[in-house]
DNA sequence: TTGAATGCAAAATGTTTGCACCCGG
DNA sequence: CCGGGTGCAAACATTTTGCATTCAA
């Protein structure tokens, strides 16, 4: 049986079935998000560049389009900075950002099934729940203080 | 009896009080931001200049953060550019940003009641409701298709 | 008068683009 | 081979900062 999870030729594969070519640079990229997790194109060229120091940022940006656009990363707002990219997984969830110390947390998207259904109906809005982030205040941070 | 939204001299001896200056500037990007409604600081400036040519954008920033720590204002990341500067009022809402047209909507942020409360309840988390935006599509864009 | 506030220019960030060279298929 | 991909530099867009001048109090 095979990985609910693929982590090998496959995407590669996809990438050549769409005329796109596999390089050095395409791998290190989607490898850097996979072990980061939510990273800034800077971080993730900053990972890239530890192996590959000529990979160049303008190469990162580019690669992170593309592999977004083939479905195998996507990018949150997490309102601040830079966008922050991910490898997709089955379920998408909710970012839950502190406004003090800038920590990501992740809830499962169940939380807002309701009202994601509340939008839908009564407004027509289709929520894209894996887009957006939820500010506030963490509880490390609200037991600090200000 | 008094207005329930102050409109006049309020906010300038709220200013004062605190140490700082009445300045045209500021007047003037307070009452851009009142009529915009959602307005990135390059809107602000540009709706201020109309008035004021040689008001400088940075002036614009220096004052809009001001005018949120004083709480006159405030801003919500709408994930793509810049972020928008709004009136507080006294009901936080929920913005629902639509990815294809780049529209506004504001829902009542009672929607999302229960949401805040568990999310308080279960990790500690307190939400800002006022300063995160929903992503989607909305029922306009839905019909066009994609 | 006096220092907070502004205007201006330059720097800092974050992202995109033009172009010649390189290399995957 | 050959055109897509990369590195490099420069352009862009947005926000911040240093500093001399101006002006609200």
């Amino acid at each position: 049986m095979g990985r609910s999870a693929p982590a090998g030729d496959d995407w590669q594969a996809q990438l050549r079935a769409r005329g796109y070519r596999l390089t050095p640079q395409r791998q290190l990229v989607l490898a850097a998000v996979g072990e980061l997790g939510h990273a800034t194109p800077e971080e993730i060229a900053t990972a890239v560049q530890q192996t590959a120091t000529s990979v160049n940022i303008s190469t990162v940006y580019r690669t992170l389009e593309l592999l977004e656009e083939l479905g195998l990363l996507q990018h949150t707002h997490m309102g601040h900075g830079a966008p922050t990219y991910s490898i997709p997984t089955d379920d998408d969830h909710v970012h839950l950002v502190c406004r003090d110390c800038g920590g990501v947390q992740e809830v499962d998207s169940s939380l807002l099934a309701d009202v994601v259904g509340r939008l839908s109906s009564e407004r027509g809005f289709t929520v894209d729940v894996g887009h957006f982030a939820v500010f506030g205040r963490c509880a490390a941070c609200a037991v600090t203080g200000s």
